[in-house]
DNA sequence: TTGTAAGCGTTATCAA
DNA sequence: TTGATAACGCTTACAA
């Protein structure tokens, strides 16, 4: 009940200090003389002083707030992403208000509004839903993720090299025949740079390839069925051959894993499988998953560190409006498992 | 560049209100005359203002911030109930400050005494480091979510119930002897429930049981390498015996049915097995496992269903402190998919 | 129905 | 090295 109700005014009048004093004492403490630091910091314990940021944001701007949108955290890949984000807490000190969007963008716009009403400093996105130079107008610093961002800074994994390092994977492994599977992307989203990186190094070794572009279904029943028409689609068009197969992410490659499994209580040595971000399902399904890791860690401190540096130029005197977006690429690591030879 | 500084006492000036009547309109719109109000209407749109909640803050007291601790987001049971919590904004319209621990008690209390700096109205926690008794202290209302809560309100799935769903089902299916793999979990641990049921079943029907109280490890290939060795030590001990296991969660639950799918190519008739919390990976597991499953979603509203009314209760003028905490308990459905009969 | 004035808890500016 | 005073943007009595 005795809510903590101590202010600057309670622990001036208590030491005979001016308002003032009090917060030179938390801003700029070697301004005051040690005895009267310690005088204050004595008066802090007797009054068992909270501090109280709000009068603090409301007095200087500054709130140290950052803003994330994140599609959903049902994906391993946006959630750990989150969870590497919330740990920069540590070394920049940023608080994270955290919004879930669901690929609406007039809720998206609603969560942006609400969150500029708490005048964060600082925006991360990881939905593509709201088109890039929308999200510039706003006049905050931003930074995307594997999403569109040609007004805005942003962190990517390098897509192309993602493609690359798979198909040279299963080129290693002798396939008779390259298969990438993958939604069709728009050529502005990083991820399109997956197939681009594939085809190119199947037309460069003349290797056959298919490309099958197609959405996989929303759920996971969706998923199971048409990831099996797929399998029976391969049987027929290649009995016989050696498959090398690029799924678009680690959840649909385990799911084709499992297919193959039932059906012949083993991987049959005509395929191989390759997935994309190195999630926990990767390792945890029945054979462990080869895969193209993203560095999640990496991309989620790039994030941070362009972001705190656009936040910190804001708060100069004279900011230096950003000229350009500032575009990071991490690259991918291959992860080969039991998949692939 | 024109940062939109627009504040009440412009709109003032503009419409020659007092600014006490453009909050009105905010606040209580129908203590204005419609003419008055369309006026202000019209003066936002003309001079674009954005509203300031720090402001809000500062007066009201009232931040409609809620702090959540969540041990991580690596465990799809914690990033599904963040993503269950963080839905809940549409419908109470709570802000999330949200911090991810690592069970380290001095680093919770850090991030607890910050979400406190920032006036947050209400505190959920999924970590179970900080003890209840010490939560309560902190004088702002917490609800707690599976972990210890003596001293503060909270939500659980009921675990007793998940225990006799688990033992009953294996009976059923006339397993020779009943299994419960967990780690020794403190009795004031709202899971330390399920293996009481699954052992109150047990005798209560006097079938053969054993309970193996252990730690299955703290990394993937811990858990692979122990749980290896449980299912020799299962071979060994009970040879052509039908045993039903009961896994401590669906991922202990996966690598086990993993095990025995890469020893057997399937799963034997003589297993038969059951996880718990329906998470992702007992859908995509090789053969869609059994499982216990909580009901997320329902546990999330409820959390905030209940802090909801005790933050509530805090803004009236003479406040009732809650006397007693609030438990409730949430029931667990039992999911039965191809790895029991 | 509307206005005046006093805060809310800090920081910033200027002066001493 | 310290203090007085005025912000910051809004809410809330109390008046009118």
């Amino acid at each position: 009940m005795k809510s903590n109700k101590v202010t600057f005014a309670d622990i001036a009048a208590y030491t005979g200090f001016s308002k003032t004093t009090i917060s030179r004492y938390f801003n700029d403490p070697d301004s005051l003389t040690l005895e009267n630091q310690q005088k204050i910091a004595d008066a802090l314990v007797a009054l068992d002083y909270k501090e109280n940021k709000v009068g603090r944001i409301l007095a200087s701007g500054k709130t140290e707030f950052v803003g994330i949108i994140i599609p959903n955290l049902y994906l391993h890949y946006y959630s750990e992403m989150l969870n590497q984000i919330l740990a920069t807490y540590e070394k920049y000190g940023y608080k994270f208000l955290v919004f879930a969007g669901n690929a609406r963008a007039d809720v998206e716009r609603k969560y942006i509004e609400e969150l500029l009403a708490y005048n964060i400093e600082g925006l991360i996105t990881l939905s593509g839903t709201i088109p890039s130079k929308e999200l510039a107008a706003y006049n905050v610093p931003v930074v995307g993720i594997e999403r569109e961002d040609k007004y805005i800074s942003s962190v990517n994994t390098d897509n192309y090299m993602g493609g690359v390092q798979a198909a040279s994977l299963l080129k290693k492994s002798d396939c008779d025949i390259l298969i990438h599977v993958n939604s069709d992307i728009p050529d502005d989203v990083p991820a399109a740079g997956r197939i681009k990186g594939f085809v190119d190094v199947c037309e460069e070794n003349a290797l056959p390839y298919e490309l099958i572009l197609t959405h996989l279904g929303d759920t996971f029943e969706e998923n199971r069925e048409r990831i099996s028409a797929l399998v029976d689609q391969f049987e027929e068009k290649y009995p016989g051959k050696k498959k090398g197969v690029f799924m678009p992410n680690d959840t649909h490659a385990n799911v084709f894993l499992n297919i193959l499994f039932q059906r012949y209580g083993k991987l049959p040595e005509t395929y191989q499988i390759i997935g994309f971000d190195n999630s926990p399902i990767s390792r945890e399904a029945v054979i462990p998953l080869s895969t193209v890791g993203q560095q999640i860690s990496v991309i989620a401190n790039e994030a941070m560190d362009i972001l705190s540096s656009q936040m910190a130029e804001r708060k100069k005197r004279r900011p230096e409006p950003l000229k350009e977006p500032v575009h990071k690429i991490i690259p991918p690591i291959l992860i080969r498992r039991e998949t692939t030879a």
